[in-house]
DNA sequence: GCAACTTTGTGCGTGCGTTCACAAGCGGCT
DNA sequence: AGCCGCTTGTGAACGCACGCACAAAGTTGC
């Protein structure tokens, strides 16, 4: 009559599954992709849930059901198929055609980051340089040209860019990732530690340095907790610091807790 | 009803209450760490949570509950004292002492890492480097001399580092690893690919640019498949997605587990 | 000093993500 | 060919985290 029940499974095909994939299994299943490739590498032909996630460190029933999210393609009593599940892997994620990247801020941290080798090798080409600094607006970074930032939405229109990513300091942040959202970018990796805002469309992920540091450092307190003087650590009394040579200074040297 | 609030508040400390901080929430402490040192510059001296929740891009809610976490020190009506509020974070957090943190790996990334303004500057240090390559050792890389990696376990003591930062490539990843955990180090931030094994009283996160890549890569082609044909560069986008719309925050703030 | 307003702190319902456990399916062995 | 063992795929329970909504507590104005 209505809606024949059973045709949800053929016939939507990929679409409809896609959108379902839960944010932390595409992440996982991007660290799938990675090390079927370097299995596949070794020569290997199927792999067990059980061995990929012994590999990967993630629990085998999570595995499985984050395959699932794009389609069985494992064979009972044997495993999964390393190529044809490469190739799934690939095509879900959308790595079946090349994406063009564009990096802005080639300072300490961007130029690392152009010339990172892993970005081409993994089908990601950093395809266009933007910078402020005069000195460097003109010079070649892995032979791409360093152009200024206001030619951003000309030249990532013209070369396609589907990425951005932003190695800026802080404060140039929102005004570059307005200039990418402009030219069409509708996803973005910063580095930046402020909050982008941008349109609903435009998808963002950020990576911060610092804070990861920081929740290390919680970890090394935490311990500290535990077992007293085991390396440099003193609990309380005059352990501050934090200050000195630093852009933010924010010591109260006050004592509000005994 | 007379509520008994005579409860065990000051007996237990901050010992029982930092280790029932839940991951995420140490995460956006971090983060309002960061954006309190900003306020604090612009002179603010009390900041209401629907403020900070805005700046930071968090449920006003969820920021009052991951307050509570460290400790009540807000005044109802007015909100939050900056200062004292910045101290208590940084105390909760590990921060009233500066970390040694040791980079293992100075190659492309791990340059730009040594030369990070962001480290040193929060109370991170980077107090001594390592690599392999005989044309490396030997340097100085801002003002600090790369050792040979075989020097780890020795410098590492000396110098108290507390934390490990990774950016080999991936193979030599897990033998360095094993030298900064046979040196004491408890906490380790790592930048290669791969899944280290460490003991279980070590702390591992991982920072995999392929992967963000990947994961930005997914929601473009999510996007293509809504829009077939839309390929780049139509400035005006009035791309709405679908309905959908939900207020997933634009700041994916991902936990990068190991 | 009292009332009205503001903001914190938190109990509770809801939804997502993880994990367990098991049925279904496939290949190899006899 | 048929049985056995292995592995996938998934239903269901558990736990955690998020966000709403409200009481408690403090401030401002009269």
């Amino acid at each position: 009559m209505t809606v024949p029940p059973e045709a949800e499974r053929e016939g939507v095909g990929d679409v409809a599954r896609l959108r379902s994939i839960p944010e932390a299994s595409v992440a996982r299943l991007a660290l799938y992709l990675r090390t079927l490739g370097e299995l596949s590498e070794q020569g290997a032909e199927t792999v067990s849930s059980d061995e990929l996630a012994a590999v990967t460190g993630v629990n085998p029933a999570k595995l499985r059901k984050d395959l699932s999210f794009i389609g069985s393609y494992g064979i009972r009593g044997v495993g999964y198929e390393v190529r044809p599940l490469v190739h799934q892997l690939e095509q879900s994620l959308g790595l079946n055609h090349r994406q063009a990247v564009a990096l802005v801020g080639v300072g300490n941290l961007g130029h690392a980051l152009a010339g990172y080798g892993g970005f081409d090798g993994r089908g990601f080409p950093v395809t266009a340089l933007f910078d402020v600094d005069p000195d460097l607006v003109g010079i070649h970074i892995n032979g791409i040209l360093v152009e200024h930032v206001r030619e951003i939405p000309r030249i990532a229109a013209e070369r396609g860019v589907t990425i951005g990513m932003i190695a800026t300091p802080g404060p140039a942040a929102q005004a570059v990732c307005d200039l990418l959202v402009s030219a069409g970018v509708q996803c973005i990796l910063t580095f930046a530690p402020v909050v982008l805002q941008v349109p609903a469309d435009v998808e963002v992920r950020k990576v911060d340095l610092a804070v990861e540091l920081q929740i290390l450092a919680f970890h090394v307190a935490r311990r500290n907790l535990d077992h007293p003087g085991v390396t440099t650590g003193t609990t309380n009394g005059h352990a501050l610091v934090n200050g000195a040579a630093d852009n933010r200074t924010v010591n109260g040297s006050g004592g509000i807790h005994s």
